[in-house]
DNA sequence: AGCACCGATGACAGCGCTGTCATTCTTATA
DNA sequence: TATAAGAATGACAGCGCTGTCATCGGTGCT
């Protein structure tokens, strides 16, 4: 009943050649006769032949597997990032071992520590990938990563989202319908994207002459909870705003809460924005106005750097800016 | 620069040892005098040293890799479960590879076949857990696995949740609010957990001898977008019900915006649940009531399982049913 | 003291594969 | 036809660890 597993050298035996030329075969090495190749996978099939990967791994010191590091709270943006990781991974016979882990969590250097030698490489994930030491012991190291940032860290291949952009566009949008009075809910303050969003505002104030009104402006942490809270503080104000601009879906979902508590009609009184497109925005009612940002492809593009990078394809340095797109749904319109 | 790392060898040299008393060491086994081990202990942490996992595979025939397969829409679902496996993988010094399928893709069985021997043990989850081939393909081929679902395969482990139970129980608090038309729209067909709440719906009904009507019955597909279609259709009928039960959370939402929609106050004119307590439950408006299910603790206890399975201290069948809990929210209420 | 016993340690083979280098077979060219 | 160049293949060592079995040394008993 338990028949053993077969090895390279069963399939060597019935194919009648050594096992490295079976071992060329199951390596795309070149230099290997159409017909012996034929032979090979004829046997390999009748044996059900699986190559076994610690063997693989430990002769070759690869392992075919890469690693995801991450922190990050929004369940949709996660399995989306992985999802498209895993794409590209299962095109390169690739597997993917994720590693959430909190970006202040003092054990964090130790832990990626033993974990590099159980993966080809790493896809660092905001806000993980601003981590300096994080980054240096990588460096040290040597192993190669791919870094999700707004920001660049020495001659690794980063890969960046125009957060900045989007937001100042989502603004200028605003302003266009006429919003004057545009509250704003900064994100989690250990975010780098938190900064440049509330840049993008800023810029988009600035260019249209509209003073920076600091009253306007609330400091989120990227949850439900913030955007309630903070949306309250704005809505209850002396002079509420007639656009709140959350930095992020959640948030704006605090902020549709919070409004119809109070009795805030949207987007009549209020027009409401979020950031990420999630699939909460698109379920929210009314459909929330966000930036949609290119997740999957981002995924894609930096797990396909990474293959580049460990099968030794990537010449020179990488570096790449994918564009957030603005969405636009029920939740703004005309200030009254 | 390029410092090799160092090995078995390197540190029972420096420890004035053999490899196997090292190796003894790392693996906690007994019989090493205290002393032997302090020192075994204090020459790899000067050296830095990391066993590694690829050898160690190859000789024990272990990955110290589990792999977990799903297939869920719901990434609120996932993440989490991801989490709570994670939780129980690193106590024991396992990691996750995980590995969402499409239930009905024809390449499944070959993909998890591949995939077998990089991992010790499987986790899956439902509805993955309810294909017949796959389950007989990890029975053949004598692979570990733990299996979350509503319905056993074999002497396989196995732990469900109280899903009928739990949606009789979301039937009777509505039918005690007072409501007696109470629309019910059905998860995905091929996904198990569907029929359990249906039936728990039904049961909840019989018990208190109102008429099962199909005409409260919708078919969905556990997404945001069938919700909505549903419950138009429920509520645009001519005797429209004035609760609506949705087997899970996004449907829910669908319902709610429906409702919105065409002006129906929530709760006022219509109540509204949901199913699985997802994040996205806390943050509509208004929040939803609807069933707890304990994930985290379901993910935890089926790596546990599987942890002790590989580690051959599970004596016996094993099954277990987590019961899932009621979550009242402002979404329900009396009917006018 | 002599013996059996058991705890502590080591020697060594081998897990299944890849890398290196040697060897054999083809093919093109003079 | 001889010869060199290159393609195709094989032999074999080792990757770093664990499992097996042998060995050593201390302890308690007679």
């Amino acid at each position: 009943m338990i028949t053993r597993r077969s090895t390279i050298t069963d399939v060597a035996r019935l194919a009648g050649v050594s096992i490295k030329t079976v071992s060329r075969v199951f390596n795309q090495e070149p230099n290997v006769r159409q017909s012996t190749r034929d032979k090979v996978i004829a046997a390999a099939e009748t044996l059900k032949y699986r190559p076994n990967q610690s063997a693989r791994q430990l002769a070759s010191n690869l392992t075919f597997v890469i690693g995801m590091l991450y922190d990050n709270p929004n369940s949709d943006y996660v399995t989306e990032v992985q999802y498209g990781a895993l794409q590209v991974c299962r095109e390169n016979g690739y597997d993917l071992l994720i590693h959430p882990c909190h970006a202040d969590s003092p054990g964090l250097i130790d832990d990626v520590s033993g974990l590099q030698h159980r993966v080809d490489g790493f896809i660092v994930l905001q806000p993980v990938s601003d981590i300096l030491p994080l980054n240096q012991l990588l460096l040290e190291n040597n192993i190669p990563c791919v870094r999700v940032s707004q920001r660049p860290f020495i001659q690794f291949p980063w890969i960046s989202v125009g957060d900045m952009a989007a937001a100042e566009q989502m603004t200028e949008y605003l302003l266009n319908l006429g919003h004057r009075r545009i509250g704003f809910i900064v994100g989690h303050p250990e975010h780098g994207s938190s900064h440049d969003r509330l840049a993008g505002y800023r810029r988009a104030l600035e260019r249209r002459d509209i003073a920076f009104d600091e009253d306007l402006v609330e400091q989120g942490m990227f949850d439900y909870e913030s955007g309630y809270t903070c949306a309250r503080n704005l809505l209850l104000s002396a002079e509420r705003p007639t656009a709140i601009f959350a930095s992020n879906d959640p948030m704006a979902m605090g902020v549709l809460s919070a409004a119809h508590e109070v009795g805030i009609e949207i987007p009549g009184q209020l027009s409401v924005a979020g950031f990420d497109d999630s699939p909460l925005a698109r379920h929210a009612w009314p459909p929330l106005t966000t930036v949609r940002q290119p997740i999957t492809e981002v995924a894609r593009l930096a797990t396909d750097v990474l293959m580049q990078k460990l099968q030794g394809r990537l010449k020179g340095d990488f570096d790449h800016r994918l564009e957030a797109e603005l969405v636009r749904r029920a939740s703004t319109g005309r200030p009254n």
